[in-house]
This record gives C-alpha cells, sequence and structure tokens, in this order.
DNA sequence: TTGAAAGCGCTAACAT
DNA sequence: ATGTTAGCGCTTTCAA
C-alpha cells in the first residue's frame, strides 16, 4: 500500500496556500470560508486521500459526550437485564474516550412511565440517545421531542418508522419466523401438526410476534407439503386456562413441534413438555436466557434462535459514540444474524466473550 | 461513577513533588530514577487511582507498528480468501493509527516454502506477527526464532501447543465435529448410517479433520443408539478411484447423512449428491464459501458450520494491534463461537457486515 | 538523576 | 474571512 507518513491538516495547508485553520473550517464546514480558500482546499482535498488521524482528534478535542440508554428495567427482566450488560460493556469501553454511558430504565408494562421518563431525559439533555421503542404511539411522541431538540437518537430491538433516527438494530423478524420453520421442518416425514405459541406476557411485543409468525406460516407454505397442519394458540399464561390449552395441545399425537415466539415465553413452554414427557417434541423458541439454558442442556429445547441482546445494545452505544466523536455515520440498518443455538454449540457462544 | 476529571501524569507530579519526566519514569521503569524520588512518586501512585490516557499516549508516542501476517497464498484457495479478507480489513481499521500490516503467503501445499517465508519475516524484523501454523514442525522452529528476536506472535486457524504465544484464535473443533453430528442425529428416527468424509485435499489439516472426527462420533457413542452406524471414508479426489467411491456410497439406501470436514471438500460432497439426485441425504459441512452457498441455497446442503475465517483474521491483527500500542494484553485463548448456518439464516450473516 | 520543553495532529479560541 | 497559537495528556530529547 501506501507507505511514506500519512498526510496531515498541515500538509492540506501547505498544498492549499492556506492556514491549518482554514483547512480546519472547510473540513467541518464551520463557514466563515471565502469561496476562494474553499476552492483551493477543496481542489487538494479531491487530489489527495486525507483521513483524519482520529486519536489527535480526539485528544485535541477534549470533549466530553453524554449518551442516554431508554430501556426497560433490567432488574425486572432476564432479557433486558442481557441489554444492559451490553451497555455496562460499551459504557467501560467507551469511557477512556471521554464518554459517559447512562441506563435509563422504564417499566415495562407501564406506558405511562416511557413517557415520563423520556421526557425526564430530554430535560438532562444528554448527547444522544439510545432507545428501546416499546411503545408505539408515546414512542412517536418522543422522537418528535428528540428531533425538536436535536438530539440524535438510535431504535434498537423494535424498529418504528416514524421519526428520523440515525438507524436501527435488531433483526429481521419474518426471516427469523422462516428459520424457525425450516429447523422445524428438518427431518419431519411424517404427517404432523406444529403449533405457534405466543405466550406475551410482554403484551406491547405484538408487532414482533406477528412477524415471526408470519414468516414461519411463509415457510411451510412454500413447502407446499399439504399433510402439515399448523395450530396457532395465543396463550397468556396468566389465563386460568392456560394449564388446561397446553395439556390438550400436548395430548395431539399428532403434535410434532412447537415454535415460540418469545424469550420468556420458551421456557414456559419447555416446563410443559417436561411435566407432560412429551420431550420427543421439537421444540424452538428464543434467547439464550438462563432458564432456557437449563432446558436446552437437557434437550427439552432443541433451539433458541438468538437475538443477542447484548450486543444489539453494545454497538448501539458504538454507533452513537462514533457518531459523537468521530462523526462516523451509523449504519441507518443494522440486522443481526439469525443465530441457531443448539446444546452442542451453547457453550462456543457462551465463551466466547462476544456475549 | 466518578466523575471530576481524571488524574493527570501532571497531577502526580505535582503531589509527589516531582517533574513530569521522573513520573514518567517511574511509571515505565526506564531508570535513572533515585530512590527517595521513587519513593515518593509509589507513594502517590498507591494514594491514587491512575489511570493512563491511552489516546494521549499513542499520540505523544507517535510510534509507527508493523504487523506481518503469515498466512497460506489467498489467491489459491477460497477458504484463505476469506483470511485475507479479514487482514485487509484490518489493515484499514489500523492505519489511521500508524499501524501497516503486510500479508506475507506461503504455499498451502509445501512446507519448505513455509519454513523460507518465515526465515523472510524475521529478517524483515516486524514488531508483531500472526501466523497460521499449518505445518506442525516447521511452525515451532519457527516459534523459536520469533522468541529468540522478542517478536510477540499470535496464532490462529491451528493452534500448536509449543511456543509461547500471546494467545490463540480458533475454535474448539472436537465440539464443532459434535455439533454435526447433533445436527446430523435430529429428526433421524430410522436405522441409518452416516458417512465422515475427509475430503483433505489440504493435506495439512489431518490434525483438525481428526478431531472433528472425533467430536462426531463421541456425540453418536453418547446417544447409544446401536442401529446407527458411521462410515468414515477419507477420500482423495485426486485418486481415480474417487468417483467409485462416492458413486457407490451414494447408492447406499440406507446412507441418511454425510459430514464433511473441510471446507472445500463440503462443495465437492455436494456436486456428487446432485449429481446422484440423493438430495434427501443430509448434508453438514464447513464454512461460507461461494461454492457452498449455492448448494446451501439450492437445498443440497443442510447445515454449514462457520468457522468465520476472516473474523479470525481481523481479530488476530486486532489482539496484536492493542498489544502493541495499548499495551492490552492478548486473550490467551479467543475461541470462535460454533456457528450453525443455514438456506434460511445465511443471509443474515452476509449482509450482517460481520462477514 | 532530574526538569524543562518540544513535539504528536487536531481543535478552538483569539487576534487580526 | 483568515492566520496564529495555546492547549489536549503523554513521550522523549536535551541540558543541566
Amino acid at each position: 500500500m501506501d507507505f511514506g507518513k500519512s498526510i496531515r491538516i498541515k500538509d492540506i495547508a501547505k498544498l492549499a496556500g492556506v492556514s491549518v485553520g482554514t483547512v480546519d473550517r472547510v473540513l467541518h464546514n464551520r463557514g466563515r470560508v471565502s469561496d476562494s480558500a474553499l476552492q483551493k482546499v477543496t481542489a487538494v482535498m479531491n487530489q489527495i486521500e486525507y483521513k483524519p488521524n482520529l486519536i489527535a482528534r480526539t485528544l485535541g478535542s477534549n470533549k466530553n459526550y453524554r449518551i442516554a440508554a431508554l430501556i426497560p428495567d433490567p432488574t425486572l427482566d432476564p432479557y433486558w437485564a442481557q441489554t444492559n450488560l451490553g451497555i455496562i460493556q460499551a459504557q467501560k469501553e467507551w469511557s477512556q474516550y471521554g464518554i459517559i454511558v447512562e441506563t435509563i430504565p422504564f417499566d415495562l408494562y407501564n406506558k405511562e412511565s416511557f413517557h415520563r421518563i423520556a421526557r425526564e431525559v430530554i430535560d438532562d439533555g444528554p448527547d444522544a440517545i439510545l432507545v428501546a421503542p416499546i411503545f408505539y404511539y408515546e414512542s412517536v411522541s418522543a422522537f418528535e421531542l428528540f428531533q425538536l431538540r436535536e438530539i440524535p437518537y438510535i431504535l434498537f430491538n423494535t424498529n418504528i418508522l416514524e421519526g428520523k433516527p440515525l438507524g436501527f438494530i435488531g433483526q429481521n423478524l419474518t426471516q427469523s419466523g422462516r428459520v424457525g420453520a425450516q429447523l422445524m421442518n428438518l427431518g419431519q416425514h411424517e404427517p404432523a401438526t406444529f403449533a405457534i405459541l405466543h405466550i406475551d406476557e410482554d403484551v406491547h411485543d405484538s408487532i414482533h410476534l406477528l412477524e415471526k409468525e408470519k414468516g414461519f406460516r411463509e415457510y411451510f407454505k412454500e413447502q407446499q407439503k399439504s399433510k402439515f397442519e399448523i395450530v396457532d394458540l395465543s396463550l397468556n399464561p396468566h389465563q386460568i386456562t392456560f394449564d388446561d390449552q397446553m395439556r390438550s395441545l400436548l395430548e395431539r399425537v399428532d403434535l410434532k413441534g412447537i415454535f415460540v415466539s418469545t424469550s420468556k415465553g420458551t421456557a414456559v413452554a419447555a416446563s410443559f413438555v417436561e411435566t407432560y414427557g412429551k420431550s420427543d417434541i421439537r421444540l424452538i423458541g428464543y434467547d439464550i436466557l438462563q432458564e432456557n439454558l437449563k432446558y436446552l442442556k437437557s434437550g427439552t429445547i432443541d433451539f433458541l434462535i438468538n437475538q443477542n441482546p447484548k450486543r444489539q445494545a453494545q454497538l448501539g452505544i458504538s454507533h452513537l459514540a462514533n457518531h459523537l466523536m468521530f462523526k462516523r455515520p451509523a449504519p441507518q440498518m443494522d440486522l443481526f444474524p439469525l443465530e441457531i443455538i443448539t446444546q452442542q454449540n451453547v457453550d462456543s457462544y457462551l465463551e466466547s466473550g462476544i456475549h
């Protein structure tokens, strides 16, 4: 490649016949530059390939940025606890660059709480916001405020098309459902019934769940195996009838598999499958939570699709930090791989440090 | 956390009643410090928690490091081509920090070439080395030279316990075989025969292959399903009999699955399976190579286990760069997750930018 | 053995 | 509108 020392602002200044101050001004278009000066500098810039020394930039502009992370209370939910781990990790990673990350928890089951907390965050005036927009309407109205205050923000976990975030981090949920379906279908040669279970303690997630279901159905439709039947049970574990429904479902002799669309629901379903001793039923669910891990290791859960909440959060902070410090554009859409977790590869994930 | 500006060398100097130069000398024990000065500084150091500003350190010392990457010629093999992509990416990533990365290719099929190239690298005197130690004895002797010259090095892809590298990056191969076995076993209820295929055009890889095989066998042994039989065929595609052997293998009616231990072999096996129209045989292999991708999408290949050569290399450079610039210790063992790739999730991997 | 001071490349305040 | 200059925190050279 190109050896020889890399180009500095000073070099550009010399080549363009102006001062470093001027070059700096055009580089960051801070205005106050004459047309002629601008011409000269841009001319040089087009000739050469200038890559700013980010180390020097960081040191020189001795700034401190604050990033707020708006997420459901991590102490009340294992999924969001993982998310928070990612934020803490990012916090450590970026602290040496003078970036302070603060988690602002809201109540997962309470829209009002989100509304209130969002306003508090804005009043606190962070330099950027990472937000899990669980509640649709409340989120949209929060976005408006962010934009009014010109606070850049990134969405993760749930995508909402309203508003102008820097980007979104998450997964393709329809495709996620298709992955579930493929894993379900594998090696199933006899006529069979599969159940889709939305055990949505997390009411808010309904859009999520439906997209996964859509992908799941799509896949089977494409397979054109008419002998397959899908049973769709939307269950709420708080209903009195929940146990009965599960029992009658599990008693069906043709039931060959269950696809659960939520991470917490996965463990719930697994406990029923174990209780009724139907360990030959293929069970597919979401995420490497402590509870699920147990059933995965015992063989009750066959596959988990990993949504990687920890890294989603970590990357969200990372994108914002890069945006603030280095003016690097965040990717508009950062879709995570749909990781397939099994009894045999789960440890390799847990140990790999990516988690 | 701790707000309030962090402590600088200047602060320590003031507290200890010495100059920054002296503090710097004790910090890096460069000698030339009187006992009394040393006492004073260490006293202060024990009181406070000093965390050096790495950004400033990097800028101040203004060093340029060179890292050499010793890998098989990427133009001759798609797997190593991926590796090289990772090196190129790392190269870009770190060039702005004054780190120069250079790929030094050797001949994958020629031990002498490795021996020769390794010596050339040493004479060139890089500041650190990333090496894929394909050939056992040649590697061990190269390690000795690295250590003699005190050049830090990191191993990847293949682990060799001799020598004192900063660390190793790769996968748990036995476990990898177990993952293959589990995927093979899934939903196989009837008596069945599975074949393990070592299509080892890459002769050197034999230890690799055997470890994978070991894991694969282990898993089935644990399942205690006596009705399963494993056929182990070590095939060499250059033998005249290769076609015949494949044909007779594929003609077995009880053959339900093939596990291929190499990435290139995977595509070879897939082409045979397609040719003989045995698409109901479960085929499991390695890596998202262009060739394999085709068969994965068409459904001939059911699963790929991803060794992630690109990221292995990228991370290797990254660890070395961190070691050189920031004195950050590289992890002694960085085992990658055993990623399971299917027709339905492969795009999510390809698009995710991790690749 | 020490301290002072000149960088590293960039930013930003301050004169012109 | 432009150039000059003083930092940012640390390293490293050079006198003393």
